[in-house]
DNA sequence: AAAAGAATTGAACCACCATTCAAATCTTCG
DNA sequence: CGAAGATTTGAATGGTGGTTCAATTCTTTT
C-alpha cells in the first residue's frame, strides 16, 4: 500500500524526467506527464501540491545527478589543475551527450519556482570548485584570490560556452580543450 | 498623421521600457503597458503584431543601450588589458546602478521569443570582446587563443558573477576589482 | 462642411492548462 | 463477505492574459 503510493510517485517523477530530457520543460504539462506515467491527471495531485513542486523536484533530481557525476570525476584527481580539468571534461561531455537536458538545466526559460532550483544547481557547482580553489591558494598551487568569486565566474564561463554548442547541436573539436586552458589561466595555474 | 503614428509607437516602447526597468518583464502585461502609454490595449496591436514582437523590440532597445555604453567606454582605452578593464567596470557599474533592468536583461525568465534576443545581446558583448582579444593575440600582448571562445566565456563569467549581487541588491566592494583580475589572468595579460 | 478612409477604443472572446471534486475503484480490516 | 476508508479517476472549473473586432472618433480630401 505504502509501496504502491511511493511507487506511483516515483513513476511520476521518472515520467517527467523523461519528457523534460526529450522536450524540455516547455513540453511538460501535467496531462502529458500523467499520461506517460499511466495515471489520471488528477492523481498527480495526490503526490504533489502544485506543478511547481513537482518540477522543482524533477529539476533537483536531474541536476543532482549531474553534480554528482562531475564531483565523482573531480575527486579522482589530486592537483587543483587536474580536478578542474576533470570538472570541465565531465561537465561538457555530459552536456554534449544530452543537449536537450543540458539546455533545460542551464538555460531554458522556466517558471520562477523551478528557476530557484537552478540557482541552487549552479551554486552546487560553484561551491565544489570554490573548495578546490581554496585548497589551491592554501597550498600555494594557486595565487591569492577570492575562491567564491573565481568559482562563480568559472561556472558562468562554462555554462555560457556550452549554450551556443547546445543550440547548434555541435561543439568545435577544440572547445573543451580551450575551455580548460581558459580555466587554468584564470585560476593562475603555473605553467 | 504619420508622425502621430510613429509617436504612439514610440510611446508604447518607452512605456514598456519603463515598466520593465521597474518591475521586469513579469510586470509587463499589454494592459499595463497600454495604460502607461495612455492608449487602449487594443491599439498596441496597430503597431505590433504580437506581444512577443513588442518585447523583442523592447529588449533590443534596452540591450543596445547597454552595449553602446560599454563599447564607448572601451574605445577610450588603448591596450587590451585597459579595454577589458573598462568593459568590466562599465558593465558592472551600470548593472549595479539599475539592478532590476540588469536582471531582466541577464537572467529573468522570459518567453522564448524574447529569450532569442538575449542570445543576440550576449553575442554582441562577446563579439566586442573577441575583437579586442584578436587584436591582443595579433600584437603579442596576449598569448595564442581562440578569441571567440575566450570572449564567450568571459561574458558568461561576468553575467554569472553579477546575478548574485543583483539578487542581493549589493555587491561586495571587491567584486569588480577581483573580476578584473580574473579576466586579466584568463586572457593571459602579462603581469 | 460632408463623405471616405484610417486609427483607436475597450469590452468580449478564447485558448490554454493548472487545479478541483464528486463518483468510482481499490484496499484493509472486522 | 461486507463495510469503512483511502486512492484514483477524468471531466468540469476557473483564472489569466493575449488577441480580436464592431462601434466610435479622428484625419484627410473635395
Amino acid at each position: 500500500m505504502k509501496a504502491r503510493l511511493s511507487a506511483s510517485r516515483e513513476r511520476i517523477v521518472a515520467a517527467a524526467l523523461e519528457i523534460m530530457a526529450e522536450h524540455g520543460f516547455g513540453g511538460c504539462s501535467i496531462a502529458v506527464v500523467a499520461e506517460r506515467a499511466s495515471i489520471a491527471t488528477g492523481s498527480v495531485y495526490s503526490h504533489f501540491p502544485t506543478k511547481g513542486h513537482l518540477f522543482a523536484e524533477v529539476f533537483r533530481t536531474a541536476s543532482q545527478r549531474e553534480v554528482d557525476a562531475v564531483s565523482r570525476a573531480a575527486a579522482l584527481e589530486t592537483t587543483v589543475a587536474e580536478r578542474v580539468t576533470a570538472v570541465i571534461e565531465t561537465f561538457c561531455g555530459r552536456a554534449l551527450q544530452s543537449p536537450r537536458l543540458a539546455y533545460a538545466l542551464l538555460a531554458e526559460p522556466v517558471a520562477p519556482a523551478v528557476d530557484a532550483e537552478r540557482l541552487v544547481f549552479r551554486r552546487a557547482y560553484a561551491e565544489m570548485i570554490a573548495d578546490y580553489v581554496a585548497e589551491g591558494t592554501a597550498s600555494g598551487e594557486l595565487p591569492q584570490q577570492d575562491p567564491e568569486l573565481t568559482a562563480t565566474a568559472l561556472v558562468g564561463a562554462l555554462a555560457e560556452a556550452m549554450v551556443g554548442p547546445l543550440a547548434a547541436g555541435v561543439a568545435g573539436p577544440n572547445t573543451v580543450r580551450d575551455l580548460i586552458t581558459f580555466a587554468h589561466r584564470a585560476l593562475g595555474v603555473s605553467t
